[in-house]
DNA sequence: ACCTGAACACCGTTCAAGT
DNA sequence: ACCTGAACACCGTTCAAGT
């Protein structure tokens, strides 16, 4: 359990030069929630911590959100508008849709690895904000235009998302397990996996430093699903534009 | 929050007739803790819940499980091996690889979110027990002989269950969340996206019947992504094929 | 040898009391 | 109007005491 470090980002459009120990604001407490779950030592974000990030009552919180739910929302619309943010100057048009693609699940993945404390909560929720209601309308058409059947292309689109959020999800929720128990997870592929027997395990064998390698890189993972998925999704814009010859 | 009812399946392989209050067992506190995993009511596995569940004082756990990490890693092995289980009477050779790696993806899915309170746990986590390391010699094996090289067998292998499970552990979190909350989440799609100025979201508002089902409907989302992940491993032995010829 | 029950350091949340 | 701090019903875990 490393000490966080209480490094707030300059809030987004508000004029800055805002104290740490001044009034409470909505605007406060989610940039101090973001800090909180963005803490290496990987745990939990929680009221108490919350508190001493916000140099107040950790029930302060309760005077500027209902419960701890709605502050999750929040936290999940930032995140949203963050991920839409990073990839604003990328024409689809220009790069492609494939790429384009490419470039917006990375980036929302991106986004929750930085704070995966936040992460854990947010994956799973939808806010039907602006920021949200948006960006699936962008995704939609764009897959649209690449010559998918708009119903078609809305399944797509949602299959992308639940792919991209699940795995984000399940690489944050490993990463904020105690070390001892993410370290044995590691031994398990470099020790008992490396030892299998040879007769009884060949493929394993041969391919085990390969999968040892992966196990310590889930982006990389993450990257090979992507792109296999997105090879699917080619593949069946082909056959449309062969059936519609 | 419904009563669990005391379920417990009958012991896999053991001479059954176990009452509940006899002496407790690894065995016992594993079938104790997949009952409680999979109420219905859907909120977390805990020791007072199991103590219950047992009929005896939540720590007597101790005496039989190092900590909750132990018992959730038994509980993993237990769902590994169900899952395997599951899909043994079917032939790779004869169904086809591809219609193999769909079963074996859906039943890993189904035993895991039968018992969401303990998959949120299970999903990310590492055993190397005998049922694991074959199922994962298996996979590779299956792979490599439907065209792919040893190493990329085992990537797609690896790809395959990371989206599997991060998939499956995304709707069980959500399934443990309060009933309100769930709510919400279904309101977004039948209220605000339906909502939607048509000429601001066009797209959005073609598709949003079909997004509102989805949204519904996990499962659905889950098959429609591993049929297009498993279109681009398809796309990728094609290739393959074509450049070994 | 195994189970019990008090205790501890945490969780989220409520509410009366402060300013 | 907003914050504080005691309190409550929970978490996992430890440990002395029981049988």
């Amino acid at each position: 359990m490393k000490a966080s470090a209480a490094t707030s980002q300059p809030a987004s459009g508000a004029a800055g030069g805002r104290r740490r120990r001044a009034t409470l604001s909505r605007e406060a407490i989610i940039e101090a929630a973001l800090s909180v779950g963005s803490s290496e030592g990987g745990s939990a974000l929680t009221f108490s911590r919350l508190g001493k990030e916000l140099g107040a009552d950790p029930t302060a919180v309760y005077r500027h959100f209902r419960d701890k739910d709605e502050l999750v929302l929040a936290l999940t619309n930032r995140m949203v508008e963050e991920s839409v943010k990073r990839v604003q100057g990328v024409d689809p048009a220009r790069v492609g849709w494939r790429e384009w693609l490419r470039r917006v699940a990375s980036s929302v993945r991106a986004v929750y690895l930085e704070r995966p404390a936040v992460a854990v909560l947010a994956a799973t929720r939808t806010t039907a904000t602006p920021a949200e209601t948006a960006s699936v309308e962008r995704l939609i058409a764009v897959l649209h235009h690449a010559g998918l059947g708009v119903v078609e292309a809305a399944e797509i689109y949602r299959g992308l998302l639940d792919l991209t959020l699940g795995m984000t999800q399940a690489t944050a929720a490993f990463a904020l397990l105690p070390a001892e128990v993410q370290e044995q997870d590691v031994k398990a592929w470099t020790v008992t996996y490396a030892m299998l027997p040879e007769s009884e395990f060949p493929h394993v064998r041969q391919s085990v430093p390969r999968l040892a390698e992966l196990n310590r890189d889930d982006d990389a993972v993450f990257e090979l699903v992507l792109d296999t998925f997105l090879d699917g999704v080619q593949a069946r814009i082909d056959r449309l534009g062969a059936a519609g010859r």
